[in-house]
DNA sequence: GTTAGCATGTAAGGAGTTACATGATTTT
DNA sequence: AAAATCATGTAACTCCTTACATGCTAAC
């Protein structure tokens, strides 16, 4: 069910959350927030909303002045801003307590550790788990690739790949400063929590949050 | 002309420029050249072949034992190993001495600085200065934009945009040493330096390296 | 009154992935 | 002779970018 690319969408949901918006303000926290590299564009942003509209989790709120007539031509212009409804609300509060290893790839981590805010401490630490033992794997292959082939490979290659696995074991150590943090930190239990929500079916939630 | 993805290109055409390999071990030597995280799939892999075939740029040796019928079902099967042409030599020369902004995106300069080996110093030390400017820029965008919404973020996030300004800091000391090492290093200009070779119309090369 | 920046959108296509499908060779 | 691993390939799809096209609003 709607299987989409996710990062996006959570993190449009999640800056939705914070406050209504606009695309373009949007298209810069967006970036800013994960961007960190190349800006997003609007070609990936409407479609998206768009999207994310069909699919009842935003709505389009275009309380402006449009002054006699709204224009026939081409449609609409005029800011848009956009608000989460309860279903987007749901939504986000489901994707952002998932802590299944679809949460520690490259691709969505970074999103996920932005909103750890809006999770449990419970879901900071397997998230954060899942993240160290993943990339751990990798430097295992790495360390043990570069054993292999050593005196046999080019100067520059190896040092690409030193600084790779420095960037990694830096990375790692990172996660292990976090974690520890998450452990000790008092057992406050509120803040933004969204998670806190009990499903529909009357059960507690916490369990199925394997995405 | 020929306005391919460019990274898989150059990466194959580098490791085929050390010795002809069938796809499978390019496979493996693409992922830990550059991979460094996630394996490079055949389905990039193998329609990228077939189009550098078709560009006359690679060739492919089919020495192998076929038993009897070479069987008619479905076509060839068995290795097949990739050898550079001359063509393909010379598109390596090119891309590979190329010292224009393309060489230090995210995208290209890993592969590009894998490849240094086959680059003169010159060009090694304008695609490193080019890369450290690049990540200069990102920095002071990111450290403003940080500057400009202090107090008014969640702490997460703040720690994520705070690591990530770590890791490109920590990323331009490293290539500051680079570059100061290539600076400093003995004026030994030969090598595999494939630059060194003159264009076929007879002037001497090193312009037009701006890709 | 025109430039600059805010704001929304679409069409085409690039660069890759996953999942599938097949067969050859080596190890157990 | 079964299992593992080597080896080659295709089709469909995903996610995103570039380039284009349009118009509103504020500042100079």
């Amino acid at each position: 069910m709607a299987k989409r690319g996710d990062a996006l969408e959570l993190a449009v949901l999640g800056l939705l959350h914070e406050a209504p918006m606009h695309g373009y303000e949007l298209r810069k926290r967006v970036t800013a927030l994960l961007g960190w590299g190349r800006v997003l564009s609007y070609g990936s942003l409407y479609p998206c909303l768009k999207q994310m509209l069909r699919d009842g989790l935003i709505t389009e709120d275009t309380a402006h002045l449009q002054p006699a007539a709204p224009a026939a031509r081409g449609g609409r212009r005029g800011k848009i801003v956009y608000k989460l409804t309860v279903g987007g609300k749901e939504r986000f509060a489901r994707l952002v307590s998932a802590a299944g290893p679809s949460a520690w790839e490259d691709d969505s981590f970074g999103v996920r550790f932005a909103f750890f805010g809006a999770t449990s401490r419970e879901t900071r630490l397997r998230v954060l788990e899942g993240r160290r033992s993943r990339l751990e794997e990798r430097l295992e292959g790495v360390r043990s690739s570069l054993a292999r082939s050593r005196e046999r490979v080019d100067t520059y290659t190896l040092e690409l790949q030193r600084h790779g696995l420095e960037s990694a074991e830096r990375e790692v150590r990172w996660l292990t400063e976090l974690i520890d943090t998450e452990r000790v930190a008092p057992p406050q239990t509120g803040g933004t929590d969204v998670t806190a929500t009990t499903s529909s079916d009357g059960t507690p939630s916490a369990a199925n949050n394997w995405e």
